[in-house]
DNA sequence: GCCCTAATTGATATATTGTATCTGTCCCTT
DNA sequence: AAGGGACAGATACAATATATCAATTAGGGC
């Protein structure tokens, strides 16, 4: 997320929840800017931690389950379900609309990157899926994989 | 797992296990039976109380896990990440080797499906990996998706 | 501005999943 | 039969997630 600009986005988000009718208050304002800062995905409870560091704020991490849900209904942020970890949406701030999410996720680091695959190598995986008797796929895919800074610090293998 | 024949399944893993110097046990063929014949990935916890399901033996779920982590070890099983479930390996009894694992999982019924992808989607991903910054992908490969037997029975949509 | 309602948060309890550690037991080898 | 390593039992605890109910806050109609 370091590279989107993180004013847009909480305005951008703000904006979206007055007009979904819901509030944008001192609580969901502390989690979307800690899933912006952060350039890994972050565990319900590593998200309260980050709140409340070194800071009077006492974010129980209940409080940040909630506001998780809400933020994935409102698809401001993404569900990792292979590591169940949240990352903000690298798309908030764009107008047009993302029904597909890819990410490639370094087993190493945790990094992760929101990408899109071309149709083809969908159009492979979806054949694929039909052929073992599956009649669709999810539209988001998860990959684990190693990221580049990974590799070259020549770290031990990709976790599975 | 319901297509393999479960006696050879069992028999095969045995004889590995005496290769590898190590004992199949009462409690790892319990483990590697409830495996054998779940059509869905099971928890650790599950398959704790499959194993204890009508009968007097008391598996302790800490037994499953270092089961599960041994089976893994031999390549006996698979541990799906996406869900933290485990499905048996659909080629225990096959003779060569299997270094790549891809499955579908349906979203409604769990059911899974271990496949094996076409040399071109493979490479489709590794080339979007490539372009986003990743040097490598994981070969173990997790894909959501509905089975055939969900869709028909038009339940609700594929969960994430 | 005040009250009513609904949204939001606080607080607590509890379920679920997973790891760490130490002890005891079984089995093979010698 | 004894020693040693593999295996299982047992307990504690960490981490993750859900359920529930009470308290608080914010906004709209009056």
């Amino acid at each position: 997320m370091s590279m989107v600009d993180y004013e847009t986005v909480m305005s951008v988000a703000e904006q979206k929840c007055i007009q979904g009718g819901i509030r944008f208050t001192k609580r969901r304002k502390q989690v979307l800017s800690v899933l912006i800062e952060a350039d890994v995905a972050l565990s319900a409870y590593e998200i309260a931690e980050r709140c409340n560091a070194g800071s009077d704020s006492n974010m129980p991490a209940m409080s940040v389950y909630r506001i998780l849900d809400l933020f994935q209904e409102q698809n401001f942020i993404h569900k990792l379900e292979i590591a169940n970890k949240y990352v903000c949406c690298a798309h908030i701030s764009c107008s047009h609309e993302h029904d597909k999410s890819q990410f490639l996720i370094c087993g190493s680091c945790r990094h992760v990157e929101e990408i899109n695959l071309c149709e083809d190598a969908v159009k492979a995986l979806q054949t694929a899926a039909s052929a073992a008797g599956f009649s669709a796929i999810s539209p988001q895919l998860e990959i684990k994989g190693r990221c580049a800074q990974c590799e070259q610090s020549e770290g031990k293998a990709v976790t599975s």
